[in-house]
DNA sequence: GCCAACGTTGGC
DNA sequence: GCCAACGTTGGC
């Protein structure tokens, strides 16, 4: 099993309105970056276990817990001209982008908040979170640094 | 609102 | 293939 930390921004789609959609499942639109694609595309399986992180946001921060719900698949927003994630060089017969869906598990007993969580820098070395510049939405976490983030709830 | 740190685009 | 210009992310 592998173990992911995808970024929202609250006001966007936040953990409630994960927990409340139908089934508690959601498709996740919207990833318009090759490198977070990809992770999708090839490593993400069903059952993965994923950090739900709430970006942009005072303060931003681990939520939740969720978990892969689907086999990657085209991302159908990137088609939609009306869309906000509306993609001209996408098209249903070669689709560039793809999505998976994401189910609720459960909210942490409190939230961690990324300051908490820089404080830890050395428990939590190369942590992509922590990396300097970094802008990815979705992102790897080994199974030793999600140890110890969960042992923080 | 600011701005650093990216990623993308497109001319050459 | 280089790189300047531009757009975006996201913490602060």
């Amino acid at each position: 099993m592998n173990y992911w930390l995808i970024k929202s921004e609250p006001e966007d789609f936040s953990i409630e309105d994960l927990a409340n959609a139908p089934n508690r499942t959601e498709h996740w639109d919207g990833v318009r970056n090759y490198q977070a694609r990809n992770f999708m595309r090839d490593d993400m399986k069903i059952g993965d276990r994923v950090f739900f992180y709430h970006s942009n946001c005072k303060p931003p921060g681990i939520v939740g817990l969720c978990e892969v719900a689907s086999a990657p698949y085209p991302d159908h927003t990137a088609f939609d001209a009306n869309c906000k994630y509306f993609d001209p060089k996408s098209n249903p017969e070669e689709p560039r982008w793809v999505m998976v869906d994401m189910k609720f598990l459960r909210r942490l007993k409190r939230m961690i908040p990324l300051q908490e969580i820089k404080q830890h820098s050395d428990a939590l070395d190369g942590f992509a979170l922590i990396r300097r510049g970094n802008r990815l939405s979705i992102m790897p976490v080994s199974k030793e640094h999600w140890d110890f983030l969960l042992s923080l709830e």
